[in-house]
RNA sequence: GGGCGAGUGGCGGAAUUGGUAUACGCGUUGGACUUAAAAUCCAAUGGUUGAAUAAACCUUGAGGGUUCAAGUCCCUCCUCGCCCACCA
């Protein structure tokens, strides 16, 4: 008899699907498609260990069901490239990236294949690739065009270690997401001017759209608590005794954004130049009645180019559009992308320079940022309670907060300024950590009205509160807050209760309840309070409705050598300047020393022929942007550039892309927030411009476990634990032999702990298969073919079972399901024998084409051996039959008193009647019935009898 | 601290959503085959009492409840995992 032989087979097969171009997939195909892939690798020296096998062994069996029954099946196969490694290991040994990185893939095709995964090689993928990269340079000039790509300058995460910045969605407790071991330092901030793609932009629609996925459901709440979404009220609280400042309102305030106007020009119409910055920048005011002058000499005299002008509480942008259009735009703080992409089109400088250079200009900020210091000054919270507003007895600022210093009276100024200096040097990490700490803080002398009730209030300041978050600045409540009441006690404030419920009067609690010491709302449930005094207070024009996210935008500059570089030039006149789309892509320089220069910028920097060049605008001298992009953004559209991978006119073709997305099945075991975010992001962004037709680019994503040592300890290439699949290949075990075990051995979701015991297993199965399989094709013929009922049952059920649980993506009771039928067929040999028939050919075509998707190397063997010339792998799914799995009895269970006595067999003929009688009757029954009298039957059809006595 | 999820044999894990708990596999034990071993095949395998393939009782993290009937539903508590975390 043939021995199951996997070491020769598997390549065997391998080479004849690579030949026969079997898993190729045919993107004008008539048939349904279906697509779905594991999370592209990142291509490390060290190629793959079992832990990855499961990551690509999902979508192969997913894929392969579906080509079974009928589908265009693909799974597509690229490589996320760039990234630190290269980078380190070309700085350790000068070896390109370039070059390493494709001998590291060569070592991964091996693997990949000899795993007999269906991917389709013809449409592979490498994102360092400039054919790649050229199109991930194409999106962000896209981000860029609609204002969704912008600069800015702030402390950033800074890893010491990687040398580059971190995005926030990239820190991990305190530190990179790259380097968080114990030994690892926590990372700091530094101060710096960086790339950033506005995803805040989505948060609203992203969280809103997220329980209707077909996805893991800790991915989606890790997606949600992410986003974090809090819906509440800023109220304004009006400041006490506050000096108030000369603000003219007959007088209008300029700064000129603009060169070409005179000090003559301005005087001339009646102005006075205050102040000339030192950008050169005119600072101006103006009587109001010259105003109308004033704006005829801006609409003559405007190039395209910004003014901004002060208004009342308003800051207004001029520019003028090159068809010579006059635009003028309100800046709104809450929504500045329409300002960026006016910006972007118009102004001499980004916004986020002008923003800068504003903010750098004394005059200006006495002018116009401080404006709020007026007799009407107030400060904005943001709250989540406002039923508990008349509890609020202090406020708190952030330390950062812009108003401190004005706040501060003459008596608190010392002490202010040494708080504020002290949380500036610790970092925002160590302020997180300090949150179990105890409370600090200073008062700044001022106080605040407590609109609700209009008590003083005072104002202090204190590092618990973030100035990243809300406004920056919260109301207290100590009676129904953790983090108030802590610093209440601590700093002696008064504490005063305004919800009743069950907590006691000395316990802080933040339930609902009825409202006590709240003026006109005592009594009110709080939930309705708080409807009632948000509508109160906006119509008294002190609050409003607003929507915080957690989430921030997404920093994607990175210092670093090996990454797409941004397709960005900076001119001295025109500012950041988009690299033209035909000029795309801009290839990374080929160079020595790949060390980053040490100051904070990457190695790129210091290639002076590669950074200078020409501004596209005005043909004046431009330097490159030497920051690229974050390897996250390469594979933000990835599965995008999958759908049309040969593109060479577009990134991908709207309507080709349209027809494979969504992805129907993505499947992962690692970034549940960041790749995933980012990823609907980009989808959702390119589906508002109109080049894709789904929002969401994955259907159904399933987030695996992961497979870790057998003490539990994680599989890691640093540690050099994790076993290469090649190496059990060569032992004699297989590939289907890994595949199977790893299917098998638990749910997807449920984490794997590696058992050696579990291979051998899974190849004796195999090796079960294989041998009746064998022992039948040698059998003798049996002449008569009658129908085998115990057999055609037997087939039925599986058929059934493994589909529906394939349906379910239950892959390990599907196997077990396998296993049964198996079982029943060597059940049947040791009754029976096994001869040639019709019905044993049936069930052991069965129980090759239902195991194929786990293990396709033996099943396509055997295939072959069952008499077939075609492949098994495409259109061959058996459907059952539910005429076979009618039995003619049923086996009822019976219980007495709902303790199970019995089982009867009764015919499945009998109605309910018959049964419970049959059951009665029965002797064990009736022992345990004896003379009692039976109160009450319950019969469950098919099932059992419960008599209760 | 908050949110989500999970606790079932020696082990990985099943259980049609309230109806025979422990499917399937690993491990272990016995048998067949063999000079012997491996491999393979057959069988047994939750616990306690018991000579027993008799019988009974107990058993799904702990305790209580609903129900004819609870691993499954409800309440209290314990433990573990993941995510978020001074986010107002």
């Amino acid at each position: 008899m043939k021995r199951y032989n996997p070491k020769e087979i598997e390549p065997k097969w391998q080479k004849k699907w690579e030949d026969d171009k079997t898993y190729i997939v045919d993107f004008n195909s008539e048939k349904p498609k279906y697509v779905a892939f594991g999370m592209f690798n990142y291509p490390s020296g060290a190629g793959i260990h079992v832990g990855h096998v499961r990551n690509f062994t999902i979508p192969d069996v997913i894929t392969r069901v579906k080509r079974q029954q009928g589908h265009e099946s693909y799974q597509p196969v690229g490589w996320d490239s760039f990234g630190l490694p290269a980078e380190n290991y070309a700085i350790k040994t000068g070896v390109a990236p370039q070059v390493s990185i494709k001998q590291a893939i060569e070592k991964y095709h091996e693997q990949y294949r000899a795993m007999g995964w269906a991917m389709d090689w013809t449409k592979e993928i490498d994102t360092t690739e400039p054919e790649y990269y050229r199109w991930t340079q194409w999106c962000f000039s896209k981000l860029f065009e609609n204002g969704l790509a912008y600069q800015q300058e702030s402390p950033q995460w800074w890893c010491d270690q990687c040398k580059t910045v971190l995005a926030d969605e990239q820190v991990i407790a305190g530190k990179c997401w790259r380097h968080d071991g114990a030994d690892d330092p926590m990372i700091t901030k530094k101060n710096l001017k960086q790339w950033f793609f506005k995803i805040t932009e989505f948060a609203d629609e992203m969280l809103d759209a997220t329980d209707d996925l077909d996805w893991t459901q800790s991915v989606k709440s890790s997606q949600k608590s992410w986003i974090g979404r809090s819906v509440g009220v800023e109220i304004e609280f009006a400041i006490v005794n506050s000096s108030s400042r000369n603000k003219s309102q007959e007088a209008r305030s300029y700064v000129m954004g603009q060169k070409n106007i005179s000090k003559e020009d301005i005087e001339e119409i009646g102005g006075k130049v205050e102040k000339v910055t030192e950008t050169g920048h005119l600072c101006v005011t103006f009587p109001q009645e010259f105003v109308e002058k004033f704006e005829e000499l801006i609409t003559s005299k405007i190039e395209p180019g910004f003014w901004n002008e002060y208004i009342g509480d308003d800051i207004v942008f001029i520019f003028k559009s090159k068809e010579g259009e006059v635009i003028r735009q309100v800046w709104d703080p809450t929504n500045e992308s329409e300002l960026v992409a006016l910006c972007n089109n118009y102004a001499d400088a980004s916004f986020t320079d002008i923003r800068s250079m504003l903010a750098g200009n004394d005059w200006y900020k006495d002018r116009i940022m401080n404006q709020d210091q007026g007799e009407n000054a107030f400060i904005k919270v943001f709250t989540t309670r406002p039923d508990t507003l008349f509890g609020a007895t202090f406020m708190v600022l952030a330390p950062e907060h812009p108003m401190v210093d004005s706040l501060a009276i003459e008596s608190q100024k010392a002490e202010i300024k040494t708080y504020k200096e002290a949380t500036v040097r610790k970092s925002e990490v160590q302020r997180q950590q300090d949150a179990d700490k105890e409370k600090t803080g200073v008062f700044t002398g001022s106080y605040a009205i407590n609109p609700a009730n209009n008590e003083q209030i005072p104002i202090w300041i204190a590092d618990y509160v973030l100035m990243g978050y809300g406004t920056g600045a919260i109301m207290a409540v100590p009676a129904h807050d953790e983090r108030d009441n802590d610093f209440a006690k601590k700093f002696n404030l008064p504490i005063l209760r305004v919800v009743q419920n069950d907590a006691s009067d000395d316990e802080c609690s933040h339930d609902e309840g009825v409202m006590i010491n709240s003026g006109e709302y005592n009594s009110m449930n709080s939930d309705q309070m708080r409807e009632k005094i948000v509508d109160d207070l906006a119509a008294r024009g002190v609050a409003q409705e607003k929507v915080n996210y957690k989430m921030r935008d997404w920093l994607i500059s990175r210092q670093r050598y090996w990454g797409a570089p941004i397709p960005i030039i900076h001119c001295e006149k025109d500012g950041p300047v988009l690299v033209p789309e035909v000029e795309l892509p801009v290839v990374l320089p080929e160079i020595e020393d790949y060390r980053p220069t040490g100051g904070n910028t990457s190695a790129l920097a210091g290639v002076e022929s590669w950074v200078n060049t020409k501004c596209p605008k005005c043909g004046g001298l431009g330097r490159r942007e030497t920051d690229t992009m974050d390897g996250y953004v390469c594979s933000s559209w990835y599965f995008l550039r999958y759908m049309d991978p040969t593109n060479n006119q577009k990134a991908w073709d709207e309507k080709q892309a349209s027809k494979w997305m969504p992805v129907d099945c993505y499947n992962g075991g690692d970034h549940a927030t960041a790749h995933l975010l980012y990823a609907r992001f980009f989808n959702r962004f390119f589906h508002k411009l109109g080049y894709i037709e789904t929002k969401e680019p994955f259907k159904k994503m399933i987030f695996h476990g992961k497979i870790k040592a057998g003490d539990g300890s994680a599989f890691s290439k640093s540690k050099g634990n994790g076993v290469d699949p090649l190496q059990i290949i060569e032992q004699g075990y297989g590939a289907d032999a890994i595949r199977l075990y790893q299917m098998f051995s638990a749910p997807l979701e449920l984490d794997i702990l590696w058992d050696e015991q579990g291979i051998p297993g899974a190849f004796r199965y195999l090796s079960r298969v294989w041998t009746i399989t064998q022992e039948y094709i040698e059998a003798n013929e049996s002449g008569v073919d009658i129908n085998n009922s115990n057999l055609l049952k037997a087939t039925h059920v599986a058929i059934k079972k493994v589909s529906e649980e394939l349906n379910g993506d239950r892959f390990n009771t599907a196997i077990a399901g396998l296993m049964e039928f198996t079982n029943a067929l060597y059940k049947e040999k040791t009754a029976n024998g096994i001869q040639k028939s019709k019905d044993w050919q049936f069930a052991l075509e069965c129980l090759v084409q239902l195991l194929a998707p786990f293990a396709p190397h033996i099943t396509e063997e055997l295939w072959q051996d069952l008499g077939h010339t075609d492949t098994v792998h495409v259109d061959h799914w058996p459907i059952h039959d539910e005429k076979y799995l009618i039995s003619e009895t049923v086996k009822i269970v019976v219980q007495v008193n709902g303790k199970v006595r019995t089982a009867i067999e009764v015919s499945a003929e009998n109605n309910e009647a018959q049964i419970i009688e049959q059951a009665k009757q029965n002797t064990k029954v009736a022992e345990y019935i004896a003379d009692n009298q039976i109160k009450k039957t319950i019969y469950v059809p098919n099932k059992l009898v419960n008599l209760v006595i």
